[in-house]
RNA sequence: GGGGGAAUACCCAAGUGGCCAAAGGGGGCAGACUGUAAAUCUGUUGUCACCGACUUCGGUGGUUCAAAUCCACCUUCCCCCA
């Protein structure tokens, strides 16, 4: 089945200093150099930013999701207007999330079952089922090409015998997953691992889903409010057990430091809603650190957000024209943001797949944390 | 000229004897945000030596154990009639 897949790896370089790894991810709609950042356009959409200039800003690729697509505008109709792709005019890649994290995100709304999770809408309260075999048939309509099981996001303070139920359930509907895809030839199915933050669940879960010899592999339920040298912890223990012929995604993860940390630790592919939302709400992601550019303190700052970055927004605006403009409710102010953001970010993976090249990438964390640090006070 | 109404914190606006340093909005200030129910949410917003004290509800004076609330006069604004 692998060979048949239609999203393969291709292994380019392992960093000698930090064993990081630098490849190419073939895709129906392109290749795409990993380690990558993928912008998440849950809606069919990066929230406030064209396709065009989400191209332009070195995406090749973004996510969508099958939960909110489902409930609107239905996957029926994104199948009739030819599938997800044109209907956003993406030409790029498109991985779809399966909606196993408004299990996590939605808990107040749903019930989780063998069979599945039965979810009242966000959107009019009507109740809706959501099966593994639904997620794929969703997923197909859609046409996006990575395609996730439906797993759970589990809350991580959960105790050890929920996680435990829990990560089992998810391999049963990995199962389920399999079946119902039929090895498809134009989707990739992806299998996510789960486990919590016990390292042998976590062991247990990676060794199980690589039994299914997936395209590739997901690692789930991090980045949930765990301490960061947990979260690390987890990634030592699950990526050595994943194939080293396939791309390892780190599922939610989207802070700078995580970033580092998690291609260091063997981690190809990373999405995160951090630099669209913090952008969205006055944050700037920087050189050096964190910036709230809606505070006062910036209202007569007239130097760029980040005076070593190359974006649109920061080779054109200042930041008391931002805070101007976000103060003021004006969307530009938040699309100048999120730019920023998005550029931040897709810049950063740049960086570090030319630091896994020279054999520099532990060098290169240190700098760039340095740098950082230097700016807090 | 006559009659009626209103003045509350940065703004709007509740409150008509003690539970009022004073509801609620807005605005301001700050914090949070990590497979998006998020252009959202949370906190805070009289002063200070701040688990306590002090000064406030147009102004002045009064009634009362107690006043943003009651009384008198004054000031300003709005409406109606001439």
């Amino acid at each position: 089945m692998t060979t048949d897949s239609p999203v393969k790896y291709e292994l380019l370089h392992v960093c000698k200093q930090s064993g990081a790894r630098r490849g190419i991810l073939h895709t129906p709609h392109g290749d795409i150099e990993t380690p990558v950042f993928m912008p998440v356009g849950t809606q069919a959409t990066v929230k406030a930013m064209t396709p065009e200039e989400v191209s332009s800003l070195g995406a090749g690729i973004v996510l969508a999701n099958t939960y909110h697509l489902w409930m609107r505008p239905g996957h029926d109709l994104v199948r009739e207007a030819g599938g997800l792709h044109k209907f956003m005019n993406w030409p790029h890649a498109i991985l779809t999330d399966s909606g196993g994290f408004q299990v996590f995100s939605l808990s107040g709304a749903r019930k989780i079952k063998e069979e599945g999770v039965s979810f009242n809408s966000h959107i009019d309260g009507s109740l809706h089922e959501l099966t593994p075999e639904l997620a794929i048939d969703i997923q197909t309509a859609l046409g996006s090409d990575i395609i996730m099981q439906l797993d759970e996001c589990a809350d991580w303070r959960a105790d050890r015998g929920y996680i435990k139920a829990s990560a089992e359930r998810t391999l049963r509907w990995l199962e389920r997953c399999v079946k119902q895809h039929k090895n498809d030839a134009k989707q990739a199915l992806f299998g996510i691992v789960q486990g919590g933050v016990y390292e042998d669940l976590r062991k247990m879960s990676a060794e199980q889903t690589i039994t299914f010899d997936l395209p590739g592999y997901a690692i789930g339920g991090l980045s949930v409010g765990e301490p960061a040298d947990i979260m690390y912890k987890m990634l030592e223990v699950v990526t050595p057990i994943l194939p080293a012929d396939k791309p390892r995604y780190l599922m939610g993860v989207g802070s700078p430091d995580y970033l580092i940390e998690g291609v260091i630790r063997g981690i190809d592919m990373f999405d995160c809603v951090l630099p669209t939302r913090l952008g969205r709400n006055g944050t700037v992601i920087t050189s050096q650190g964190q910036l709230t550019v809606r505070n006062a303190s910036y209202a007569g700052d007239f130097t760029p957000l980040d005076p070593n970055c190359s974006c649109y927004a920061c080779q054109n605006y200042t930041r008391a024209y931002i805070r101007h403009l976000i103060k003021a409710n004006e969307i530009l102010g938040l699309r100048l943001t999120t730019w920023h953001n998005l550029h931040f970010l897709l810049n950063l993976m740049s960086e570090i797949r030319e630091a896994i090249s020279r054999d520099e990438l532990l060098d290169f964390r240190d700098h760039f944390f340095s740098q950082t640090a230097a700016h807090k006070e």
